[in-house]
DNA sequence: TCTGGGGTCCTAGGACCC
DNA sequence: TCTGGGGTCCTAGGACCC
């Protein structure tokens, strides 16, 4: 979906079209001013603007006029608002994008079943199978998933349309917003070849960068570099994937069905907190973000057997810790305790400015979704093992 | 006044088992 | 005094993606 976030909020706000808006950041009361005013009536300078913003908010969505100045995903709104100051800024209407989401999903797997979903606003379609040949036939089937999703919900989609997933990625980002483009076999060497290695879905910025540093700037010259000498310096596993991808080859399957491996809460403070300072505070936090994960648990008929936590420092360097429990659980009072001891084993020297609770090892839960697990609490005999030695009981 | 929140997957060492 | 070969599970950290 081409800027999804932003381009549902101007279904919204129509008068907004074509000026750089910015979502992004929690909801402020200057948003609670638009909630309840008649959406149209809204005057273009009544909207939040960026450099009016104070937090820790990142950029989820920019719309295409916002990121002609520079700004775009994950930077941080501070910094986006020195680039653009006169963006307009909104949060995130998560039930809203949910909606949309699945709606465009709806659509485009009414046309071609065999969908994976890749997140709110992504998804691979297996249309090997499409009458007419891959090519023309492809063009023909993305048409009419354009045309399906925009009369649905006025949203655009572009489409890359290619023999494997990661060159199909890769494809749909050549005509966006509202593009269609075609890679087949034969468009490797002068449609692939002259693209960043960094444009490959699994090169982030560590491997590009590293790849940089040896010369390798190009997916070209990563397919002319020899397989051996990659496996000398990424790996085995890495290095004959990176081989592979630079080749075109990707066989990876279309997947329809996954579950969970986690499910997990965190948040960002407003300041940094400090572990004795602001204990109370802090623990406040900690019990919600429990209670949140239990509920999320609960409601997806999921338990788990393993609970994390996870810190962030104010350096932003962060450390996790997880306890393995022998019975998997959905109960948040049980993800309290457990959280909680591993909260003792990391280090609250430094102050905090993240902090997050996670359950993994997940199971489907046998009970019916929304019901409340029995705790056991610990005996006092146990709490004080538990002291002393710092083990669970 | 840098840097959200929700995920997946991989690596690597150690424990433990056969 | 020296010391196997697999395998799985657990834990911590990190890269990457949307």
């Amino acid at each position: 979906m081409d800027a999804f976030y932003a381009s549902v909020e101007l279904l919204r706000y129509p008068q907004l079209k074509g000026l750089p808006v910015v979502i992004g950041g929690g909801r402020r009361k200057e948003d609670e001013a638009l909630a309840g005013r008649a959406l149209a009536e809204i005057g273009v300078d009544e909207f939040p603007k960026l450099q009016d913003y104070v937090g820790r908010g990142v950029i989820t969505t920019a719309t295409y006029a916002a990121r002609q100045f520079g700004v775009g995903s994950a930077m941080g709104l501070m910094k986006a608002a020195k680039l653009c100051p006169q963006a307009i800024l909104l949060p995130v209407d998560f039930e809203e994008i949910r909606r949309y989401s699945r709606q465009f999903k709806a659509i485009a797997q009414e046309i071609v079943p065999l969908m994976e979903d890749r997140g709110v606003d992504e998804i691979y379609l297996d249309f090997t199978e499409v009458p007419g040949g891959q090519r023309e036939g492809g063009r023909v089937l993305a048409r009419l998933i354009q045309k399906a999703v925009l009369d649905a919900t006025g949203l655009t989609c572009s489409v890359g349309v290619a023999p494997n997933k990661l060159i199909a990625k890769m494809a749909s980002e050549f005509n966006k917003p509202n593009g269609i483009s075609i890679v087949g076999p034969d468009d490797l060497q002068t449609l692939i070849w002259p693209l960043s290695c960094r444009k490959i879905n699994g090169i982030g910025p560590k491997a590009s960068e590293k790849l940089t540093a040896l010369g390798i700037h190009t997916i070209g010259d990563l397919a002319a570099a020899d397989p051996q000498w990659l496996v000398a310096h990424f790996g085995k596993a890495t290095g004959a994937w990176m081989h592979a991808s630079a080749h075109g080859r990707d066989d990876r399957p279309v997947v329809t069905e996954s579950e969970p491996v986690s499910m997990s809460r965190e948040t960002t403070f407003d300041r940094d907190l400090h572990a004795v300072h602001d204990r109370a505070e802090l623990g406040a936090v900690f019990t919600r973000l429990c209670e949140q994960v239990a509920a999320d648990l609960q409601r997806k008929g999921y338990v788990g057997k393993t609970i994390g936590i996870k810190l962030r420092y104010d350096d932003f360097k962060a450390a996790t810790r997880d306890h393995t429990l022998a019975a998997p659980t959905a109960d948040a009072k049980a993800i309290r305790h457990a959280a909680g001891q591993c909260l003792k084993r990391a280090p609250l020297d430094k102050r905090l400015r993240l902090l997050g609770v996670r359950v993994g090892a997940l199971v489907r839960a046998n009970l019916e979704p929304n019901t409340t697990l029995a705790y056991i609490p610990p005996t006092p005999v146990a709490m004080y093992l538990e002291a002393q030695t710092g083990w669970l009981f």
